[in-house]
DNA sequence: AGGCAATTTGTTATCGATAACAAATTGCGA
DNA sequence: TCGCAATTTGTTATCGATAACAAATTGCCT
């Protein structure tokens, strides 16, 4: 059987007259040579097109790979994909490569996914949620590897996290919609599976309706993704059980959009008729007529921050526990 | 130094009384061993909470790591969020692990990820894009690996490629446009960096146009990304400068949704003073009070197509070099 | 029971780098 | 010019699996 046969450190060394172990610390970029051997073996290295063997270097060493797992719920959401993004250039840029996993909530496929990461002894995970099986845990205790769960703050961290309460992001809102004088409000939702995130929003917004003795008049929860079709529906639903309602808040602005769009068709007036809260200060929402109210979520700076604090403790380097991205209401005007 | 010292085929076999290369036959589960050996290691392995370490499997072997490469140009757009989706589920369902790169339409940046990635001596390689430096071209030569070229046809692929004509689809819809009878027709992109995807629609646009003896009437090209904004101000443009269109041809369906925000709040009706055609049938187009005329582009099976070409590459079986993946020209009603 | 093929199991070398320590060289002050 | 510390370079063992081949065992037919 012929073996894999690239340029490897030894040519480097024979073609350079030097151990390969002294092309090994040049390749490295540290110290323990002279500039002459430096500027000799790189040319050679050049010359002969070395490509690192990552493999062989992470087997050999103590450490562990360059290798970091992101498993997000999905890729196709605006927020997951500018996450995504973010941490992906970030790690980059300081080292490391990215290996991407996706659970659609369920904590199974997450294990799963984990299981198989696992086999590629990663130097972090990042785990979007907080939602994890009995076995995932074990499994990420065992690794001994920084672990960052992204996302959700309201719950105690396995060993880091980066994120926001989705709780208080709801209780803002629903504070600032009753300040506003709405009495007759609306939850419209929905919920794939298990959607933890979206769920705390929920009972933040309820929660702010019981601080102001206004039980939530109506709720509308789809089983299915979120998605400005099941805004519209779901609006056209909670309408027609409730037509007295004067606000809605939605499980996010993809969804409210939908919501406007149903409205507008119905010459239902945003704001005079009802008013309309979403979440996640999306970009589509710079088209409506008015600007809409919502809770603008830094995805790429969560996703920047994340990046950063798991190359920090990489190093070696304190840091804290919990980092608390800042949510900001957006008041817009369709309240 | 301690080393690393988690559990190994070593210590499976000492526990179960076989060598460790009856454990490595086993854990590999093809043939060579008693049920009765199989039923003993597996019990020992699984007692021992025997984690895999590919990084050692993968510098034993002669074979690539599982490992595969995508590189898009970002995933915050939902067409490429979908593709991503799509192929990291498939090809975990396949045994292979994916890790990720995006290159914002730079070739550079593609370059310097694939070199990152080479590191790891990838089993396959998915590039969206058809852009890439001579460095990159050289690279994948030299790498000798399967590489997939996805979302664009019109040149010759590097080696395999899954997508479709982004030309065709401008001509189709110009095509279209004309035969409605359509005849100050415009045309609405963004193009931040060189998207050669867009400019290919843009062209066969044209082609079209000059087909049925239309000047293309005007052309708004936004330095930006495309974005729901890009459309709504790109749209405002147009309309300023050449008030007289009766047809506006869009980048894509999130620049049109832009523009008819802006065309609603102005009082211009749909179809009736204007067509609007989009392309990519985004599903925030199902909110429209009309169907949106589109080109519907299938970014899922595109994903899973392309996986699993890859991996019957792999697995030695022959496959087309080329893949077209059909695009639908969505009639819609609005233009 | 004997003999041969098929199946099961074991042995040794190897992948390409890094770790740990040892040896050689250099630089500089006394 | 000598000697010692600092710097540079080399040597050997090792990481945990798989490849290739060799040996032992089993099963079946005559």
């Amino acid at each position: 059987m012929t073996r894999k046969t690239s340029t490897k450190l030894e040519d480097i060394a024979r073609a350079a007259g030097v151990s390969k172990m002294t092309v090994s610390r040049v390749m490295r970029g540290g110290t323990g040579f002279s500039d002459a051997t430096r500027d000799k073996v790189l040319a050679e290295a050049d010359r002969l097109q070395y490509l690192p063997n990552r493999i062989a270097a992470t087997f050999g060493s103590t450490e562990t790979s360059t290798l970091v797992g992101l498993c997000v719920p999905r890729f196709t959401s605006s927020l997951f994909g500018h996450v995504t993004e973010s941490i992906q250039s970030n790690l980059s840029r300081l080292g490391y490569q990215t290996v991407i996993g996706s659970h659609d909530q369920i904590a199974k496929d997450e294990e799963l996914w984990l299981k198989t990461l696992a086999a590629w002894r990663p130097a972090g995970i990042l785990l979007a949620g907080t939602r994890h099986t009995p076995d995932t845990i074990e499994l990420l205790k065992n690794l001994s590897v920084p672990v960052i769960e992204l996302w959700d703050l309201t719950t105690d961290p396995l060993d880091m996290a980066v994120g926001f309460s989705h709780f208080d992001c709801g209780l803002t809102m629903g504070r600032y919609v009753a300040q506003q004088g709405r009495r007759q409000i609306g939850y419209v939702g929905a919920m794939a599976g298990i959607d933890t995130m979206g769920r705390a929003r929920q009972h933040g917004f309820e929660a702010a309706m019981a601080e102001a003795d206004l039980p939530l008049a109506a709720k509308e929860i789809a089983h299915d993704h979120p998605s400005f079709y099941t805004g519209f529906v779901g609006t056209e639903n909670i309408l027609a059980r409730n037509p007295g309602l004067d606000a809605l808040y939605y499980h996010d602005d993809e969804m409210a959009i939908g919501g406007i769009a149903y409205l507008n068709r119905h010459g239902i007036r945003i704001k005079d008729d009802i008013g309309i809260a979403g979440w996640g200060g999306m970009e589509a929402a710079s088209i409506l007529p008015e600007r809409l109210t919502t809770t603008d979520i830094p995805a790429g700076a969560l996703g920047k921050v994340a990046a950063e604090k798991l190359v920090t403790r990489l190093r070696g380097d304190a840091v804290d526990d919990v980092t608390v991205v800042a949510t900001r209401l957006i008041p817009g005007n369709t309240v």
